[in-house]
DNA sequence: AGCACGCCGACT
DNA sequence: GTCGGCGTGCTC
């Protein structure tokens, strides 16, 4: 029977919101015959205005019962991008992750081959540059007469004459002003913009790789068993737990390596490939060619290239961030998660997915092996490691047989009592003085949670919040304007107190302000600071670690970006400047979430042959957590963890769902969050083992002027719990009170 | 969500 | 008379 007899198709249309989300029928016009399969991309009217929707076809259908059925408007695709295996996942994935199936096989493609209104989008990254059209002093004189009536424009024009070319980006960055004034002097015709390719990023440069390369008697042993749980052709899974040092990457390689050499393939993904570009390099270094490497910082025109290249069959083995995991690869051996606790495995808006869930499906649907890698494994993955639901693999010691560095614990409280009021107590400064007396490296760490020096009023306590956000804005020096990190709103930072007028002054342990206090201490001396804001234009992250190594500074100051995978021969001395900031948050991961970051920074000391030392800088040093830490002992600290969670009833004991309400009025909001709760409690009737909590506003409750209260709803994540979920927030869609407010759940938030 | 349909009050 | 406000219901 040829593809010609089918007459209709089952399409997964992207209009279509969750509240409707289904499977619609769409008949086939004569002449697209055999030319539509599933898998493609086409385009569809949907609803009463019959407006133009891009959708997936799921399946072909001989002809629809359906009696009025619409036409498929075109293909988009000559060919389908999406494997039977896509098509099954995404539909798993609306049912498990609370989204449309459209919504799943948005995330499955790259970005730069989505379309936008029917058209293309430009296949490649592009840069916007600006430059005056009229000499510099036309342009000054011009912003002169424009001042009062369009300031905005300006300042672009003041901005244009002192520096030339800019992006439009920086221009917007640093006057604050909207991308329309932009615009508009472009329609003036007093600047011109030029679209121009967007840097490349650096080609993989492929590692040496060690002569005599082999793995130590206990990474052997371990891919010994990896090995064979990998050749059984049956779904397994494992838990690497390997120190800092250990030589995880080691045993991955040689664990793909086997794979590859029985004609699969594999799937690597990194928390972030910016913090681990050794790694690709690693990669690159060992399987060459067949390297294929996805993430967001590749313009969007590679991304799809490298794409393509994958489903070509052109690479072997892939690795990327999160999106990776949907990478086209069949056959697949083995998925590996490195740092495997990490956050960024989590998406955050639709799909709210997890990397590990998708990653089980598709190894499930290979039998290939999934191996979760991690120093501080997640207390979630070690309960499961215990629960005998992976294997439990260890690799205990670091492989140059070096032991962890001794970690002094420095109370800040008590050098608060003895007039130090500073954020570097003396022990750490001592030791800081020492090792710029040896010719040795130090690294400071500042444990700020999101990315903040505030502006605060000391008189007052005055601090300024965004506008449309309920958080404070956070200070930037490169443009010295206050900044909203969730909806991108900036104001000039003010000078003095618009309350009561009293001198303003940066806040919070910032890197800003640690390094201004170490160049007291230091005078002369060579700091690295190392921070979102550090890094930008020609200071790229690479750059500023090429110059740590290279130069040999005494000191790298930064947040968490120098405690990831950086290997520093002379580096013997880290300090964690602010232990307490993450641990004393009302979050059930705080504790493992601190414990991880004080073990990983620890453990960037004494990599190389000289040994090194960690200082830990808390106002509660008796705090176990930071006990455990300090003395790298995650099964202590796993033990005392698991037993805190079972008491309160917390994951991995559970699972939460948050379920949430959004919108403009806050009123209606907290209603809407009551109705859920009526709604849910009635459905959930019966079921013992749950708690449901709730409305409480979510961790920030307003952003871009859109209120959010949520539920929690704390039981194991089962079928009949799923649907009572799924079926709630359809109902709420639903009901005419909750107009205006939508609401979304998402199951185990990392906030 | 986004659109049409339909039923009421204010205006040329 | 009819223009447009928004409450209601449906989307192959």
């Amino acid at each position: 029977m040829g593809l010609d007899s089918y007459g209709a198709a089952k399409i997964a249309v992207g209009a279509a919101v969750f509240s409707i989300d289904k499977p619609y029928e769409y008949g086939i016009p004569e002449h697209m015959r055999g030319g539509i399969v599933p898998g493609m991309r086409v385009s569809v009217p949907f609803g009463a205005g019959n407006r133009q929707s891009e959708g997936v076809v799921l399946a072909l259908v001989e002809n629809s019962p359906y009696p009025k059925l619409k036409y498929i408007t075109m293909a988009l695709d000559s060919e389908p991008v999406l494997s039977g295996e896509h098509i099954k996942l995404a539909i798993w994935m609306g049912e498990r992750f609370f989204c449309t199936v459209y919504d799943a096989f948005r995330a499955m493609l790259p970005a730069g081959m989505w379309f936008k209104d029917g058209r293309r989008r430009a296949g490649d990254k592009t840069v916007r540059i600006a430059a005056l059209n009229v000499p510099g002093e036309d342009a000054v004189e011009l912003a002169d007469r424009k001042r009062a009536r369009s300031p905005a424009q300006a300042a672009i024009l003041d901005l244009l004459a002192r520096e030339g070319r800019m992006a439009v980006s920086d221009i917007t960055y640093f006057t604050g002003v909207a991308q329309s004034s932009v615009k508009a002097l472009e329609k003036r015709g007093l600047i011109y913009i030029e679209h121009i390719q967007a840097p490349r990023r650096t080609e993989l440069k492929p590692a040496r790789i060690e002569e005599g390369f082999a793995l130590t008697g206990a990474q052997r042993d371990v891919f010994e068993q990896l090995d064979s749980l990998a050749r059984t052709g049956v779904a397994g899974a494992a838990l690497l737990y390997g120190v800092t040092g250990s030589g995880k990457t080691s045993v991955y390689i040689e664990t793909i390596k086997a794979v590859v050499g029985r004609g699969r393939t594999a799937i690597v993904l990194v928390p972030e490939i910016a913090l681990t570009p050794q790694l690709a390099n690693v990669f690159a270094a060992h399987f060459g060619d067949s390297v294929a490497v996805l993430h967001s910082a590749l313009a969007s025109g590679e991304r799809c290239d490298e794409w393509k290249r994958i489903r070509g069959g052109g690479a072997r083995v892939v690795v990327g961030t999160r999106s990776a995991i949907f990478a086209p690869v069949e056959n697949i051996g083995v998925i590996i998660l490195d740092e495997e606790q990490e956050y960024t495995y989590k998406s955050e808006n639709a799909p709210r997915y997890h990397a590990r869930d998708v990653a089980k499906y598709r190894c499930a649907r290979w039998g290939a092996l999934l191996l979760l890698g991690s120093a501080t494994p997640s207390v979630e993955s070690m309960y499961g490691a215990s629960a005998g639901r992976y294997k439990l693999l260890r690799l205990p010691a670091r492989y140059n047989e070096r032991a962890m560095p001794p970690v002094i614990i420095a109370d800040m409280k008590e050098e608060a009592r003895d007039g130090n009021a500073g954020s570097v107590s003396r022990v750490l400064e001592r030791e800081i003085r020492d090792n710029m007396e040896r010719g040795e490296q130090s690294i400071l760490f500042i444990n700020r949670r999101g990315a903040g020096t505030l502006i605060a009023c000391p008189e007052c306590g005055f601090t300024h919040m965004c506008a449309r956000c309920s958080v404070s804005m956070t200070y930037h020096s490169a443009n010295g304007r206050l900044m909203c990190h969730y909806c991108g709103y900036s104001v000039p930072a003010p000078r003095h107190c618009p309350k009561c007028g009293g001198r303003l002054r940066r806040v919070g342990a910032g890197t800003q302000s640690v390094e201004a206090e170490l160049r007291v201490l230091f005078p002369g001396a060579d700091i690295i600071r190392m921070d979102t804001d550090a890094v930008a234009g020609l200071n790229t992250h690479e750059a500023l670690l090429e110059r740590f190594l290279k130069e040999r500074a005494p000191l790298l100051v930064g947040t968490q970006m120098v405690a990831k995978g950086l290997d520093f021969e002379n580096v013997t001395l880290v300090g964690v400047v602010s232990a307490d900031m993450s641990l004393y948050m009302n979050d059930y991961r705080a504790h493992e979430r601190t414990f991880a970051l004080i073990t990983q920074v620890v453990g960037r000391s004494g990599r190389g042959g000289k040994p090194g030392r960690a200082v830990i800088q808390t106002f509660t040093p008796a705090n176990e957590v930071i006990r455990l830490a300090a003395r790298q002992d995650y099964d202590g600290f796993y033990a005392r963890e698991i037993k805190l969670r079972e008491i309160a009833g917390s994951p991995p004991m559970t699972d939460i769902f948050a379920i949430t309400a959004v919108g403009t009025d806050e009123g209606a909001v907290v209603r809407g969050c009551w109705r859920l709760r009526a709604a849910l409690e009635a459905y959930l009737r019966g079921e013992t083992d749950m708690k449901l909590l709730g409305p409480a506003p979510a961790p920030v409750v307003k952003i871009n002027d859109r209120f959010r209260y949520r539920l929690s709803l704390c039981c194991r994540d089962t079928k009949p719990v799923r649907e009572a979920v799924a079926h709630t927030i359809r109902q709420f869609t639903k009901d005419s009170r909750n107009r205006g407010v939508s609401a979304y759940a998402d199951i185990s938030p990392y906030e």
